[in-house]
DNA sequence: TCCAATTCAGTTGTGTGCAATCCTTTTCGA
DNA sequence: TCGAAAAGGATTGCACACAACTGAATTGGA
């Protein structure tokens, strides 16, 4: 069914956008962005991290993260220092107003949850089915870089990204 | 469970992206991007459409349609005229190139499909809930536009946007 | 009839996303 | 040990997204 292949991906970017704006509502108080927010997610959680373990972490690559990490740097939110050891290597911390938030976002991803209207088991089956999607995307995305030669020369230095 | 309300929402977000990047990769060889490809789509499957019109089947607004419109018509792909009933409205309509591209574009639906791995049935029933959480989303967002407000210092110049 | 409110598309400004590239630092093999 | 290759992050360029605003055209009510 022609409609329902193209439906899966429109519905996963309608949703996302969706996901996006009512975290831009939420967010908005503290001038916060919703990419700002799971920085600050990812290093309440985990601790200090390096630029490219943020990158593994939240799937975006540094001509993203590294605009986003100076902004964040300037509003206080986080605190980039040059590792020591590897001085290629730029180290994220949380900034003290980072750490101030934590506290007062407490609240909000109960809140979008229950926005979301998506029960327990119901919400944990959506996101292993978004998860096997991610991956799977990514998979095809690797493994078909032009998109149809017939006999495949993928070789060359043809990597992803 | 915290984790787990997190996680739609950036199961949500990785998935969508990596849905665009297959998209990129097999729509690169035509230069087009995933939300023209969509405009074409639209287009192609409900005929001429004016700009707001296509922004409520998208659900896109003017300031991100009118250049991308007008990127399109610069490359054929679509041609824009203001109504003469109504001189406010702008009627978009296929293009030359545009046109052409229906035929070479119209296996890319069935391989996304097969490249993101879903069943039929669990197409459908995933596409089911996306639209649920986006509609979910969007009545949140209009009714909560102020997230708390019991006590907020939020003051100082610290605005985001 | 006439003007205030609405509608519609476009513009501006900011913040992502990401490919491609650059520069520095580190690693590794001959 | 020395130079090529690789790793890590930053920069550049382009295309979305979207809030806020602008200006022109239309509508509706007094």
């Amino acid at each position: 069914m022609v409609v329902t292949d193209e439906m899966v991906c429109f519905s996963l970017y309608a949703a996302s956008r969706a996901t996006t704006q009512l975290y831009r509502t939420l967010l908005d108080p503290w001038g916060l962005t919703y990419p700002q927010y799971l920085v600050l997610v990812a290093l309440w959680r985990e601790g200090e991290q390096t630029v490219s373990s943020l990158g593994d972490l939240l799937q975006l690559d540094s001509g993203t993260l590294s605009p986003l990490l100076r902004r964040m740097e300037q509003s206080g939110l986080v605190v980039r220092s040059r590792s020591s050891h590897d001085e290629r290597v730029v180290t994220v911390a949380i900034g003290e107003r980072g750490a101030r938030l934590r506290a007062e976002l407490a609240h909000l991803p109960s809140r979008v949850a229950e926005a979301a209207g998506v029960r327990g088991g119901d919400a944990e089956s959506l996101i292993r089915t978004l998860q096997e999607v991610t991956a799977a995307m990514h998979a095809a995305a690797a493994s078909a870089p032009e998109p149809d030669t017939t006999s495949s020369d993928v070789a060359t230095g043809a990597t992803g990204r």
